[in-house]
This record gives C-alpha cells, sequence and structure tokens, in this order.
DNA sequence: CACTTTGTATGTTTTAAAGCATCAAAGTTA
DNA sequence: TAACTTTGATGCTTTAAAACATACAAAGTG
C-alpha cells in the first residue's frame, strides 16, 4: 500500500521535483493548480490519442510509457519512476498523445493544470531551462534506443534493456535483485522482441550465470558481463 | 552555387527563423553573437563525440544528421534543410555530439554563441518556449520512428522514408521529382536497411509504377499508395 | 472447489532480410 | 583517355528472429 499521505508539499520540497527550483510565490499559486491520483497496477493514466489534460508529475509507483505499432504490437518507449515527468511531450507539442502510459504497480500521479504551467511556470527561465535539458536528454537517450532496437542483435538488446532496468530502479537490499516487478512480454516490448524470444534468451543468460532468474525475480549476477554482451551487439 | 550574400539580416528578418521572435534590441546583440560558415558537399559540420560549439543555424543546403551503430552502420536520425536548427540538442543537455551532421550539398552554417543563446535567447521566454516545442515534436518524431523502423517491414521503411523526404524537401518544378540529391546507401541508413535492398525495393517500387528511377532522380508517381505501403508495414 | 485465463518455458518450422559475389555504369583522377 | 574508384543493380546463400505449436504452472474467477 502507499503511503498516501503524500501531498503537494513533499512534491515542491523534494530537490528531485522539477517544482523545487519555483520560488515561494510560485510554489504557493502552485497549492490551486494541482491535484492527485492513485493508480491500481496495470492502469492506464493516458492513452495514445488521448487530449494532454495537464502536466503530470509520478509522485510514487512505476510507469510505463509505450506506442503501438504495427499489429498492435507494443513498443515500450520510456519507463518513468518517483518524481519523474510523464505526458509532457504531448502537452508542449500541442498534439494528442502519440504512446500511452500505464502503472507497473499501484502509484500516484499528481497533474498540473496546463494554464499553470503555460502561463506561470514557463515564465519561470530556470523551470523553462530544466524543461529543455530534459526534453533534450530524453531526445537524445530515443536517437540511441532507435539504433540498438534496430541494429543489434537480441541479445544485446536485452542485455541492454536489462542494465537499463537497473539504471532506472535499481536493487533490492540484497543488491542484486531488480527493484521492478515486471512480465516476460513487457521486457520483449522494452527489447524489440517476441516474449518468447525474450523467454529464451533470460534462459540462456541464466545457464550462462549472467543473471538469476526466480519467477518475476531477476538477479544481475554479472554487470560487467552484460555490458560486454550489450556493446557487441 | 550558392547565393553568398545571404546575411544576418535574412535570418532574423524571415518569419520562419528562430531568430524572428527575438525583440529588437537582442536581434541588434545577436549580430556581435553570430558567424557564418560554407561547406562543401560531404562535409562533416560536427561529428560523432566533439563537444558543441554554439547554437547552429542551417542557412542555406541541405544536412543529414546520423549515429554510428554497431560496426560503423550508420542510422541517419533526422534530416535538416534550410533554416533549420541542428547540434541544440548536445548544447542543451551539455553533452558531446551524440550524432554527426554531414552536408548532402553546399550548404550556409551559422553559429551563435552559447553565451548569447545562454544569457539571452533563453531569457525571452518566446524563445524558450519555441524551443520547448521545437524539442517535444522531434522526441514525438523519434520514438515514432524506433517503432517503425524496428518493426515495418523493408518496403513499408522504405516507403515511408521516401514520404518523409518529400515532406521535407518537397518537389522540382515538375511537381514529382524530389528536390533532394541522395545517395542509395544514405535512403538505405535513413531506411534501416542494406544498400542492396535499398536498391532492390527502389526497383520493385519502380517496377510497380509507384516510382519512377533515373539515376539519383526520383519522381514520386503514386503517393497514395507509397502512403499505403507504409501504413502497413 | 473446479475452471478459465494468463504467463512462462521450449522445441520446430518458416521467412524476411542480411551477407556475399559479380557485373555494369558513372564519376574521378592521373 | 586510360586507369581507377565509387555507386548502382541483381542473383544466390545464409542466418537471425519471427511464427507456430505444445506443455505446464500460476493466478484469477464463478
Amino acid at each position: 500500500m502507499l503511503n498516501s499521505g503524500l501531498g503537494v508539499k513533499d512534491i515542491v520540497d523534494n530537490p528531485k521535483s522539477i517544482f523545487y527550483l519555483l520560488n515561494q510565490e510560485e510554489k504557493d499559486e502552485l497549492q490551486h493548480h494541482i491535484s492527485l491520483a492513485h493508480y491500481r497496477r496495470n492502469e492506464f493514466i493516458f492513452k495514445e490519442g488521448d487530449k494532454p489534460t495537464g502536466f503530470l508529475l509520478l509522485v510514487d509507483g512505476k510507469v510505463k510509457i509505450f506506442k503501438e505499432g504495427v499489429g498492435g504490437r507494443e513498443q515500450i518507449v520510456r519507463m518513468a519512476k518517483p518524481l519523474g515527468v510523464i505526458g509532457y511531450r504531448a502537452l508542449f507539442s500541442d498534439e494528442i498523445h502519440n504512446s500511452s502510459a500505464v502503472t507497473l504497480e499501484e502509484s500516484l500521479v499528481c497533474t498540473v493544470s496546463p494554464e499553470f504551467i503555460y502561463t506561470r511556470a514557463l515564465k519561470n527561465s530556470d523551470f523553462s531551462f530544466k524543461i529543455i535539458r530534459k526534453l533534450s536528454k530524453e531526445l537524445g537517450f530515443s536517437n540511441s534506443r532507435t539504433v540498438t532496437l534496430t541494429q543489434k542483435h537480441i541479445r544485446g538488446r536485452l542485455a541492454e534493456s536489462l542494465l537499463l532496468l537497473k539504471e532506472k530502479y535499481g536493487f533490492e537490499h540484497d543488491g542484486t535483485t531488480l527493484k521492478v516487478y515486471i512480465s516476460r512480454e513487457d521486457i520483449a516490448n522494452l527489447s524489440n522482441m517476441t516474449t518468447s524470444n525474450a523467454i529464451r534468451t533470460l534462459s540462456t543468460f541464466a545457464n550462462e550465470k549472467m543473471i538469476a532468474i526466480d519467477g518475476r525475480k531477476i538477479k544481475i549476477l554479472d554487470a560487467n558481463r552484460l555490458e560486454r554482451v550489450s556493446k557487441l551487439g
């Protein structure tokens, strides 16, 4: 169960939050333009084709952002973690969402009204610049993914995805188990391969002692070797 | 030969230029922070790994922006046309370039100093917002490309690339010939396929009367059918 | 509780696209 | 203009990954 005691204060006072850099006056006003929503596991936050309702900040939980491709096959373009921003690309480009967001686990999302973002936040050049920086990094990531997903072989793509999950969500207290509960299908959709091939290749990695699998629990046993497999393609 | 008479005036006074929306004072100051460079065909403007030297605007010519992938295989991530902005992603994310830019033809590029961009342009919220919008659109494009390049079959990918070239550069006076002189290898690198397959599939499209080829001149004979081939994957 | 659905695991077959080889045409340089 | 290099065109072979087929376990559902 989530800590439902989380409130707006905790969001604006956390240095990792994008709203942290607003000045006090702006923060005060933000209170009137913000709302919190709770989602269970596997719920849509927004769907491809929806009109953006605001600027979304994932307060707690984990979310996958994906696009539907040929024959409904989905490609995960990004994973979000707490205090990550979601759905802002469509808002800023004034388009409908071209990707969907679904929770991987119980999550808390706060929505900030477009009015506040446009008339207040974006007038603050620190905020604007932070957004520019975020978009630039994400664009760099997306371009890199395009290349690796098209050019690397299955093993390389899967290794890269596992390392990506490690970077994004880190480990449990044991220091080896990935701190994310994700289906084989989602691993496949993250790595541009079929579910069968994700399962098969995970098994191979486990046989080779690079990882250990116990249901959905994945332990990274040899990150260096995964790096090498990822680099080799 | 390029019209070398092009100057800073022509850049700031063109409504399609991002600098058009600066106020007069900012425009005046811009003059002292701008320089023009001329490139011949197939010259590098910047290379993957280079440190960004400034904010670049393609004044005239055509440029491909690409990343090196597995085994040196290149993937074109974007094509630029006059008054398009290049190399700004790396500048704003404060990273080294993660892609290279090479001219497809004789080109003119203007460089604006990072100081002017940071201390002046980005303080103008109209400019910042234009950049945010540009990045957002490009990110949407990149995410879409990831999906189509990984999921569509060869015919779909090539059809999409031809339509992309059409959208970007348009037609010659005859209304059918693509206004870009591009090698089969570049078409392949744009479409995530080998040069052989690009050549082969172009021939097939020509046999099917969707296009006509005469050396590097490509005529789009049936754009609707190309759209259909592109959509079907 | 049985019953259906969903997720995981593997083996087998098929296929799209890469890889390779060869040749012709067009450009470039000596 | 001859020699060389690059680019374009096509056929043939190989291969990586999809597609398909079961089987079985786990998790929901009536």
